[in-house]
DNA sequence: ATTCTACAGTAACATTTATCACAGATCTTG
DNA sequence: CAAGATCTGTGATAAATGTTACTGTAGAAT
């Protein structure tokens, strides 16, 4: 491992740590690999130490209407809720940049609970996370039209990659709003006219966010 | 109190009921009592006795989208989650049918936590069974169009109720969906000359749900 | 270099939803 | 009962979004 799980994961005590390293099981998976699929029962807890994996919903028409990511140093709240019944998953995960990550056996994510001041912090602020981030989401196609939409989409994506740069092609935005491309490159280039953005080939620079 | 705790949550250990009923603090409101408001801190868990509250996301144009109901036997999961670390809220609660509920101070929320196995799964019951919640709302408004989620609106509400009566007007209706009394209206309509509905003042029969 | 493929731009048109305008029906209140 | 308020129905029109069709361009593959 590049880091120490204590890096990545500050909050956790040392006997936390040891407890993870001691019991998880540290996986590696390519960009691609589906982590998880509606429908599919839970069984593990995982926990993000390297890359970037998509949690999204997945509509009948091949639609991926994106959740939220999960980087390094979070966990999949679904996953860790499912678990403790052992639930079946009603959404999609999948990684879109290598990862690393470390699977808890569901016994011990629900038995640490009570042994672990910190691990129930963590699980109670990712499920607050969570939660808020898929609020905002529901604020959003509720109330807001598509440009709105997409400026938000740009400014996530920003936000998460720590760069000004998207490098996505207008297809995969469409995909994961749920919209066609047309719509996505009209709706930018009307955003590069009021200079909000650059267009290049499978990227864009976002200006003045 | 009319019926008893342990009536309304079963699942309650008699130490956990008794614990509750010492440090609670039983109140009432009357339908229409907003319960708590975007951007205001949490202070208090509320388990609801009676009556019904309605969970819902505010529009800057004064929309009241619905995310879902909390009836008797239910908590608020947001209210759980954001007391843990006595964040603000990011919903309103309005009172919808006069309740009657138990509010627990947040101190105790979280230390029964450790103290009662049956609170502990409560809590994470219904923090999972919202999330889930949500995310049929998030498929709704992504992938449908409004028919189809006024079909699923009213098929909701029926359930929730336990009856095949709704009585609400179409405006009520189309806040709740963040549009228009008309679209609402027209729907309707091709709904009850399809056999699905019957339409009267103030209240929408279904048929053949 | 040529061909192939994915990506991007854009016009024309269809569909869905929102908005405006108004009328009739039903209930409430004095 | 008369007057006012609320609720419902419906046409006309506008705006946003989705769809189809076609073009051009950049990069990859042969």
């Amino acid at each position: 491992m590049q880091h120490s799980l204590k890096t990545i994961f500050p909050n956790f005590s040392n006997e936390l740590i040891a407890t993870i390293e001691e019991n998880g099981s540290h996986q590696n998976f390519e960009t691609g690999t589906i982590l998880m699929r509606t429908g599919q029962y839970i069984k593990n807890t995982v926990l993000i130490t390297k890359g970037k994996i998509k949690i999204y919903r997945e509509g009948e028409d091949g639609g991926e209407f994106l959740m939220y990511y999960l980087q390094p140093g979070q966990a999949c709240a679904i996953s860790m809720i499912c678990t403790a019944k052992s639930e079946k998953s009603q959404i999609m995960a999948k990684v879109v940049e290598d990862v690393s990550v470390m699977m808890i056996p569901l016994q011990l994510m629900d038995k640490w609970m009570m042994e672990h001041r910190s691990w129930y912090e963590f699980v109670i602020e990712t499920y607050r996370s969570r939660f808020e981030e898929v609020l905002e989401v529901v604020d959003n196609i509720a109330f807001r039209s598509m440009d709105e939409r997409l400026e938000f989409y740009l400014k996530r994506h920003s936000d998460a990659c720590g760069c000004s740069e998207v490098n996505l092609s207008h297809q995969e935005i469409a995909t994961e709003l749920n919209t066609s491309r047309e719509v996505v490159s009209r709706l930018l280039k009307k955003m590069e006219q009021r200079g909000l953005v650059k267009l290049n080939r499978n990227q864009i620079e976002l200006l003045n966010f």
